[in-house]
DNA sequence: AATACCAAAACTGTATACATGATTGACGGA
DNA sequence: TCCGTCAATCATGTATACAGTTTTGGTATT
């Protein structure tokens, strides 16, 4: 269609790794001509990139109204997690069935980079790659399709997790369920791998949701982002500039 | 972002139900200026439909190339079924797990619906009933997102079934099945109920590659495309009129 | 001090223009 | 007869213009 521009693929890249690290604030405006003006393209174009960002899940566009960064509710989380539990258990299935040894060192490897990015402190590179992960997980899998819905959901989560999760809790501790869940996949034993998955993705999901009231979702869905929307009032506003007065 | 507007969701109906009945073939190119002109409205809104049919997989668009009706690949169409094996038993754990009486009646009520449509000979209505029931199915689950992705799958295999499928064995036989898996679901028997949709998809699946040699996948993929454009070459083309020479 | 109203400003919806890249078909050479 | 070349045509990539709607901030009213 239109895609692979540069120019189009930096904004959408850009604009993704704001919003999940935070810097753009959900509810954040995102007039098409500033970003336009940030990134030298035409609103044409912006257009493209908010209408897949919006596709992803990271921007809410409601017509005839300014773009602003999602804001998910705890419905929405608790689908997405849903959603991704299931797929999460078939990739482990797929990848057990179609295993070769290479995959072991490749999804090690990335454990590592893990790692070491935790050690230097670099949360946010960290946290992409813990994500990294699962995508790769998803892309041994050898289903495309597969790989594309657990990269939309993994995005999904990492916002989720930006949103509710406690601040400094960067999805750590990660690292060694993630060896575990190798070593299972290198035995082969998928009921244990699915098992370890689950588990792991309990922890991720209680980190996220780590005050959810289950009885309570609908009133709890509006207090908590209500919560979100005072918290980010008037603290950095990176796009969209506050004209003095 | 832009959908809601009217003409936008007609095109885009117009063209989904165009191509799922075949009267567009897998190949057929779709310019933006002709599409426009037909639905009176400018590139601009054709061109976001056409990126939305094109993340929905029914139209191919590489940059600079008039887009096509899409040419799911064998190994496309095994992706899309395998992964939507996974998200219906999913469907199903959760339709269980929040079963409400209401639920079996709205069921058959689209079952019912699906064999009048075929005692009336309108097999496309009851190919597409077919596929709703399915749909209806992830909304019963309550998972919204798992919606989404059923009626994106549920549509893509529709796509494959038109064109792998034996010419005039739309869906067929498939009410049975349904009927079945809404017992199990009401008898809350999930283990049953899966294994009764896995046998479901099992026949659609065959009927729609009613010929794959799976060792063959690679070449098969290129051959059966292949046929496909052949078959397609000079019969009905609906949009893109040949010139007089 | 709170509220209702109104005009200016901020943005989006959509069409259109212009530039550029693909495609086609005719023509000429081997 | 078969290729290869080249220009005319077709169609997309992107920017921009204009119309219409929402939002905002100030002022008058209670």
């Amino acid at each position: 269609m239109t895609r692979p521009s540069p120019r189009t693929d930096i904004a959408h890249e850009a604009l993704k790794q704001a919003i999940l690290e935070r810097a753009l604030q959900p509810g954040t405006k995102l007039p098409e001509d500033e970003i336009g003006a940030h990134f030298g393209m035409s609103r044409t174009l912006v257009r493209a990139v908010l209408a897949k960002l919006q596709s992803e899940g990271l921007v809410d566009a409601r017509p005839k109204r300014t773009a602003i960064v999602a804001q998910p509710t705890l419905a929405e989380a608790r689908d997405v997690f849903e959603v991704r539990r299931g797929l999460e258990a078939q990739a482990v299935d797929l990848v057990i069935k179609r295993w070769k040894p290479s995959f072991g060192a490749e999804l090690e490897g990335l454990v590592r980079e893990e790692d070491a990015a935790r050690e230097r402190h670099e949360e946010h590179v960290a946290g992409r790659l813990g994500g990294e992960f699962h995508i790769r997980l998803a892309k041994l899998s050898g289903n495309v399709l597969l790989e594309r819905y657990m990269s939309e959901l993994v995005t999904r989560c990492s916002l989720i997790l930006a949103v509710y999760g406690s601040p400094h809790s960067h999805d750590h501790s990660g690292p060694n369920e993630h060896i575990e869940i190798i070593a299972a996949l290198r035995a082969g034993d998928a009921a244990r791998a699915i098992a370890l998955m689950d588990a792991h993705m309990s922890t991720v999901e209680r980190r996220a949701m780590h005050d959810t009231d289950p009885a309570g979702a609908a009133l709890g869905d509006v207090l908590a982002r209500y919560a979100v929307a005072i918290a980010g009032r008037d603290s950095a506003i990176p796009l969209k500039q506050k004209r003095a007065k």
